[in-house]
DNA sequence: ACCTGAACACCGTTCAAGT
DNA sequence: ACCTGAACACCGTTCAAGT
């Protein structure tokens, strides 16, 4: 425990900063600490007190910026879907076709969850929820900006008559975007969960005709 | 600790059981208390200590049936694959046409999931990976299991004509059933982790909505 | 405001011991 | 063979105390 704790205190020069005390930003060290953990050991349960232990801190610290251990794990998941949500973004940006734009977005959802699979099982994770079954808005919302990629560009495509127009209606775009998420969602979970009989090299051209088959269906 | 115990050593007779030492297959009452309690519950993180409490044994009986936790939730899954398979299978069982039986093991599969929420949770649950990213063979079969129940059904559908007839290459096949379980899959699972904005009443019908499409995106 | 250390009630697992 | 109780190293969380 001695050998930490040094370079940030260097790190820091007159404590100018806004959240600077001993640590400037612990807030945001357990969380990228939380992050890195995971990935690295392949699995998301990781311990309170282990994070705060890699961030430098003792094992009550976390709770000056947390409630508790669910709320850190809400702000790591949220942390994962803007991160998807920015990929997906920047994927399709220059995409003008609607249909050619879905595609685009959902491989490189799946992409996503395939490239960062312990970060993408904690954000679907059940530990989420609460004693009830309400997750923290937080989780919720930063989902729905994720989800409303997908939504945008079947809004967009019903617009330009790519897909149906029907989906210009609230209820009938919300069940094609539940078609088009619950099919990527889906693959995304068994792929990692090597649940599949596919080996994986052939795991990207199989989520490339699985994709292709949901925006064709999407289509007609 | 005291008022447990007891009806259990009433109901054996003479000890002329196979399995039956001081508690008569105290194997099957740990499943069968694990899977009541993440029921009643409505969270599979059940602690191994508090399911061998509700069978009435020491915290340590367990390990004369299970290597370790992670043995116990694995055949608690394997339970829940089995019942899966059992649901889908018997829904089936009259129907002729290839794509109607699809349509249904499918929404027969969504239904088992959202009846079972936390039972399905376990079963998906990445806490039954091991250290590595193998999880345990009994797992993986019995899913196969349940799986195989639409890859028979579009193996049926691809001779009869229903399907096309390249899903009787393996390979095809395979990507078939992938795109039929992702489908459903991700469904039931947003479904419970209640991502969607589908009000409950709306979710039967939103499920069928999504097998339908999926079905008709197979039968092209 | 932010952090620490002691304390509490748990947990999974191991070990020696009982029948 | 099957079960128990003590023990170990952990955990999440709370509380009083320090700066």
């Amino acid at each position: 425990m001695l050998w930490q704790n040094n370079s940030m205190k260097i790190a820091r020069r007159k404590s100018t900063e806004p959240d600077a005390y001993h640590h400037g930003d612990l807030r945001r060290s357990l969380i990228e600490a939380a992050v890195a953990m995971a990935s690295e050991k392949q699995d998301w349960t990781f311990s309170l007190r282990e994070v705060a232990r890699r961030a430098g801190v003792s094992h009550n610290a976390p709770y000056n910026h947390f409630q508790d251990k669910r709320d850190l794990m809400a702000a790591v998941a949220a942390a994962g879907y803007n991160a998807l949500r920015d990929c997906m973004k920047s994927a399709i940006a220059g995409i003008e076709k609607a249909d050619a734009a879905l595609f685009k977005s959902g491989v490189e959802y799946v992409k996503f969850g395939l490239d960062h699979p312990t970060h993408y099982r904690l954000m679907f994770s059940s530990a989420l929820a609460a004693t009830q079954e309400v997750r923290p808005e937080q989780v919720k919302s930063a989902a729905a900006e994720a989800r409303s990629v997908l939504e945008d560009v079947l809004r967009r495509g019903a617009r330009t008559g790519v897909f149906p127009s029907s989906f210009q209606r609230k209820d009938e775009l919300m069940i094609a975007t539940l078609t088009a998420w619950s099919a990527v969602h889906g693959f995304t979970m068994i792929a990692i969960d090597d649940l599949i009989g596919v080996p994986r090299p052939l795991m990207e051209h199989a989520s490339e005709r699985l994709v292709r088959t949901v925006v064709a269906s999407l289509r007609a």
